[in-house]
DNA sequence: ATCAGTTATCGAAACGTTGCGGCGACACCT
DNA sequence: AGGTGTCGCCGCAACGTTTCGATAACTGAT
């Protein structure tokens, strides 16, 4: 391997130089500077990234920790990161949190210190002893989809998303509205399900509307565990006009369920999800989209900015809009439809 | 920051001693080790693992190269292969080559030189160059998809896939079949579209069967273009009676526009597709099923082996199998079925 | 001619580990 | 008693950068 040494030598100058010269620093002529990059790219020099980190205090990495890798909301956040610090030369360092078991595994001290320059919080309810460690490293970071105080974050709101969606649908006429989605293991998914839960009982009610126990079900937000759950909502005697899903995943196993049961959608059964995954599109789902990416590369360029030596940015909170995307899931109750007992 | 000089101060012992102490090394008396592993804890002391790379010249990091981060099998493999390798204390680097432009951006020496220990490549066409650059600089490589002479790979066949779903339908009674899939974007999707679309026209003639050009579709491998295409495909005057994706994401899309077209599945149309995608069950996708997980734990355990100093293993080529799920989106076809003209 | 200021460069000390060679102390064998 | 291992530990030289203080070479003002 060809380190800065045999550039140096090379090219005449002292390692020091070569070193200033490489990072484009000032107090080299214009002269030297050209010199030393053609004899690196000679060379094919790269740079240790190890010893310079050593050396400078500094990784370039920042970490996402992040509950689950393989899922779209995640794995979308995931990408824009990577894409947002790339041009910084910044690297993605994965902290997987999630198990095997039915706990996700623990944030520790060992999986950040020293190791990244900074840190993104990817939508997850950190554990106190969690949120502890991270604090006492003290590591720029910002968080996506909470905000934590002293952080900043980009996040939506995600009550009003639900709001959105029962307002849609109670202009659409529907009186006897479902929701699928409420909380589940808040340790893994956080405070998101609750936010959007409790949304959709407060939005029923600011409708004048009847919560009905039986038309609020549980989830593990995924569109496996909703489809299986909207098979027994479908079945009972007293069928909604329309179900509110709390996420797009869940909304399109409702939708899957309805096609299995010869419920007919939007005829027999409105579905109105939250998020515009790139399967909604196709199934001509209704929902309450949220720009993933956007939010991504905005809390990068937060990080970013934090991570600058020069720059001390203050805390920022950042809430980014959602919007209602009218397909054909959604549409006006059967007439024929009894009212509820 | 506490370092290794403190814990040897505290400790009574030298520096060298705290290293093979802390590691688990051999040469050191029981007595020692628990009080070295004591003042450590409560010193919270976690070793620099920029300090340690630079002086033991291993970086405990894998690098993932990688065309995608946001798609499932992308996504899926990069989930497994991070839980896979944590236990061995190794990290997951991402290296993903997606890039705004049309093309991806290549792979270069910077990314891998001196900052990764081995890596995992996710089934991508690598270009000569790119390829070139792997080989020189000589790290412990896997690949996941694809073979490549010299390197270690873990794979299914894809001719496979597609050729025993042809044979599902033929057995099924299908004689009109149409496939969508064939490839587009080779530097990007690499050689797996044209594998499964080859495959698919030496199954339909094993079969007897015609080559249609027009039920050859070509799609980007999203379920947003297959739909798209799809609906082109439905309106045709002759219509196949069965058709062949060469992926879940795609027969998806295709299910969407037969829903959209008033097209019954499967008693007018019959849908196979590829992969188990966990959207697939939902919507009762029959498909041919690979295991994304096992092939990920395979490769990292491939690599794992390859990165331990004291092994030098032999290349393996691993094939693993892959399995038809029957499920509700293929039947016999229509009897009233024209023949094709 | 001298001095202050600027610019380009250098030498050397970090950064925090690992790993090699060496060295007493002790046990065992002859 | 002398030789031969083995065990537990230590000192020190890497590893390849960055960064700081020093310095030499100019430049321009006095």
């Amino acid at each position: 391997m060809t380190t800065i040494l045999d550039v140096a030598r090379e090219s005449g100058v002292s390692v020091a130089t070569v070193s200033r010269a490489l990072r484009g620093l000032d107090r080299v002529s214009d002269e030297t500077r050209t010199r030393v990059v053609q004899v690196a790219a000679d060379l094919h020099y790269v740079a240790s990234p190890t010893a310079s980190s050593l050396a400078s205090g500094r990784t370039r990495v920042v970490g996402v920790i992040t509950p689950f890798v393989d899922r779209w909301y995640f794995s979308t956040l995931i990408s824009e990161i990577e894409k947002s610090i790339r041009d910084e030369a910044y690297h993605v360092l994965l902290l997987d949190l999630e198990d095997s078991t039915i706990q996700r595994r623990p944030l520790t001290r060992d999986m950040v210190v020293k190791r990244v320059d900074g840190v993104i919080v990817l939508n997850l309810a950190l554990t106190p002893p969690e949120e502890e460690v991270l604090r006492r490293v003290a590591l720029p970071t910002v968080t996506i989809g909470r905000t934590h105080p002293g952080w900043s974050s980009v996040r939506i709101d995600d009550g009003s998303t639900v709001t959105t969606a029962v307002q849609h649908l109670v202009q659409l006429g529907h009186r006897d509205i479902a929701f699928t989605g409420t909380v589940v293991r808040p340790e893994v998914y956080g405070d998101v399900p609750s936010e959007r839960s409790d949304a959709f009982k407060a939005a029923i009610r600011a409708a004048g509307l009847e919560i009905r126990r039986q038309w609020l079900r549980t989830s593990h937000w995924t569109a496996r565990d909703a489809t299986l759950d909207a098979a027994e909502l479908l079945a009972q005697d007293q069928r909604p006009t329309a179900v509110v899903a709390a996420s797009d995943e869940m909304a399109l196993g409702v939708l899957a369920a309805a096609n299995r049961a010869g419920v007919r959608v939007p005829e027999d059964l409105s579905i109105v999800g939250v998020d515009d995954h790139p399967m909604s599109v196709v199934f001509g789902l209704t929902t309450v989209r949220q720009d993933v990416r956007a939010q991504a590369s905005r809390a990068s360029a937060l990080l970013l900015k934090a991570l600058d030596r020069r720059a001390a940015p203050p805390v920022e909170c950042i809430l980014m809009p959602t919007v209602l995307i009218q397909r054909d899931s959604s549409g006006p109750p059967p007439r024929s439809s009894a009212p509820p007992a």
